[in-house]
DNA sequence: CCCAATCATGACAATCATTGTCAACATCTA
DNA sequence: TAGATGTTGACAATGATTGTCATGATTGGG
């Protein structure tokens, strides 16, 4: 075995690949396939737009990132820590994010649900301030 | 005084801007400014997709619906009777959608977005699942 | 090590909701 | 009622994302 693919997802290991992966590795915040494409091709590679946007979606199917969208309607992506739920606190100034778990929200969202007969429930929430950096 | 105008947005009252708030008033779920604009086509209506698209933009603009993301990105508009802040428990299957406010998640998140220092915090938040009807 | 089977890539075209343009039109007030 | 100005609608433009497909890379087997 020489290396091991990114994702079930993902049959083969590429440059590509593991390029993408590397630049979310040492990213705090949510990048979108432009901005990585930009990154890479001002580092010399040869890359393709349209290959980030795939393994980007392949990333996000395989649940190695996260994504989320500007209020524009881009798809953001973010390598998370957390393996579980969680949701995201992010910076509106310099993006940064902080990852958070919501036990008190899950609770909330199933009995306002139950309380109004729905079944099958799931949610979306995103926080969004300015760091205590970007704060001043 | 003739017509009173929408919305201070809006300085004139027109039939096309009647015609979307009537529908609208009397629609429960979230629709899209293309939805709309076949609804009232099909209604005989010789209005545009612009101007749909025009005046939902202004209606949203002066608080008179709120505004939804698809995931796909579309934008989806809606009615509301809460005037206050509130978030939406939507049927993922017919669109049904009930106003929910939300104590316990402001509070939650407001000592969340404290505890890692980010000031001027905000949030989204959506619930989906199927209504008592939907789920049979 | 070498090859064939496949998967992946990248240049380019196509989508498609939304926005921009602007001449023709409607509304409202004086 | 007439003019000033907000609105409309047909059409073009935008721009992120997706589709296409010939070429290139990876991997397991021989
Ligand atoms: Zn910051
Ligand atoms: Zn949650
Ligand atoms: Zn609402
Ligand atoms: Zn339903």
């Amino acid at each position: 075995m020489a290396t091991k693919p990114p994702a079930e997802n993902m049959a083969r290991s590429t440059k590509q690949r593991t390029a993408i992966l590397e630049l979310l590795e040492h990213d705090d915040a949510f990048r979108s396939a432009q901005d990585l494409h930009a990154i890479l091709r001002e580092a010399g590679s040869k890359i393709g737009l349209t290959t980030v946007y795939r393994t980007l979606q392949a990333f996000a199917e395989a649940d190695i990132v996260d994504v989320m969208r500007l209020p524009g309607g881009d798809h953001l992506y973010r390598l998370c820590s957390a393996e579980e739920h969680h949701h995201h606190l992010v910076c509106r100034s310099c993006g940064r994010t902080v990852e958070v778990a919501g036990p008190t929200v899950e609770r909330w969202a199933n009995k306002v649900a139950a309380d109004h007969g729905f079944t099958d429930v799931g949610h979306t929430l995103e926080l969004h301030g300015l760091c205590a950096e970007c704060s001043k």
